[in-house]
DNA sequence: CGTTTGCTTGAAGTAGGTCAATGTGAGTGG
DNA sequence: CCACTCACATTGACCTACTTCAAGCAAACG
């Protein structure tokens, strides 16, 4: 059991409805392996087959894609607890590139495996397909950012979406995070240049909403910058009370 | 059977899958009801809490949110066969308000529809999360398209998503359809003035990748779009191979 | 200890925004 | 059938948020 408690999947999930036995031992088959990645290394590339998909166990990654002469998307973040390749599953091909950003560690298991949790665990897929479809609901938040927002307020939006997402997993955080991306990993995320961004960071600390130290940010006003960027934290208030009921 | 083979819903998915009588039966629960909207109405305000989702019928529809100044963003359009609320069911309350382009004709259904189809058509149930997950992907291209490139490429990638869904229904569509959707809507979804789609779709125009003749809009040199906006049709090349196989 | 990677800062350029005027077709009431 | 309105497209002049280019610096790293 405490194989299963330590699994930050399982800590992840269980945030949002309680997982029977029969669920645990679903979970507990994504993450037999494992296999450790390199800062910068790529776990798979975009156009590529692939039939396996991964937990991650420690350390941040992101999925990106390039466009012919040069220019960057970064389109996603993963972190500890989340699962890579699920858009893959719909494609032959994997859609985007992804890579570690710090030293990481993966547990890959392949498609089949959702195969039986679709046919024996309705809670699971229910839950399983909620967090796809809240998914979806944060993509469209960051359409708004990148779409209708300045510079300022981008940047102010993916702190308050990062501090967010890490306070799931880290109840005890207050208001300092560590950001391991570099400024030109944030334009990529964001739309901007890294030079953009290191402008408008010394701006947002100049005018206190925010205080760097190395790698660690700390947010001053939380309250003013959630006004500022509209956000909404959509790791919280998830409505699972429709869901399928537990299996014996 | 002929209402069923009416349903946009069963014809959007049967380009997908084969649906057995179980799915079939399934899918035509969702579309007992019919309510009517005219141009502009609204179907559901964000933040309002809600039961129901709703089939396309005909028409368009899109999601939008406003910021506090009254900078907009269309967040994503819904056409005939489309299930609009996916995104609600993660949540107690509404992330988007939905409104008709022009006169629609909606199915409204309650999300405890979609409980039964979790728990008794893992083959629906593996084809839903598979489209919940293939607009993940499709919200990562806009994506790209929104943050790294120029106005003219964003404007030929819409051209081009456009093109493709609505090729998904009709097949014998070549390079010309209706656009209903204003400039503004236009701008509100690439993240651009009204003013600028317009000079830009003359420069279009001018440079002969498209034709405009009133709401109908043609595609001059679509290979060269593709070409230039990178694009991919997501709306081909599912896999669909793992499913569940069907149920007797 | 040289090299690389990332951050900062400034100067100059540009894609796209803002503002404002004009045109135009679709509806609508008389 | 006409006059009026209204929403939408177009166009031009001007503006600015962000980019590009370039240089200098600090920290990490082999």
């Amino acid at each position: 059991m405490s194989d299963v408690t330590k699994s930050c999947l399982v800590q992840k999930l269980s945030t949002y409805i309680s997982l029977d036995s029969v669920s645990q031992r679903h979970l507990a088959r994504l993450e037999e392996k494992e296999q450790m990645l390199d800062k910068a290394e790529i776990v798979n590339t975009i156009g590529t087959t692939t039939d396996a998909l991964y937990v991650v166990k420690t350390g941040w990654l992101y999925a990106y894609a390039d466009l012919a002469d040069g220019r960057r998307q970064i389109l996603r973040l993963y972190h500890p607890g989340d699962v890579i390749g699920f858009p893959d599953i719909a494609f032959h091909h994997a859609t985007a590139t992804v890579r570690a950003v710090e030293a990481t560690c993966l547990c890959p298991f392949p498609k089949t495996h959702l195969d039986s949790i679709f046919r024996e665990s309705p809670r699971l897929t229910a839950l399983l397909f909620t967090l796809a479809v809240r998914d979806q609901v944060i993509f469209m938040d960051l359409m708004k950012a990148m779409g209708r927002m300045s510079a300022r307020e981008r940047i102010g939006y993916l702190l308050l979406d990062l501090i967010s997402r890490l306070r799931i997993t880290n109840t005890t955080m207050t208001d300092t995070f560590r950001l391991p991306l570099s400024q030109t990993e944030i334009g990529d995320m964001l739309g901007l240049t890294n030079v953009y961004v290191s402008k408008t960071f010394r701006q947002l600390e100049q005018d206190e909403y925010l205080e760097r130290d190395g790698i660690k940010v700390r947010l001053l006003r939380e309250g003013d910058l959630i006004e500022m960027t509209d956000f909404y934290n959509r790791y919280v208030d998830m409505d699972v009370s429709w869901f399928p009921g537990q299996a014996g």
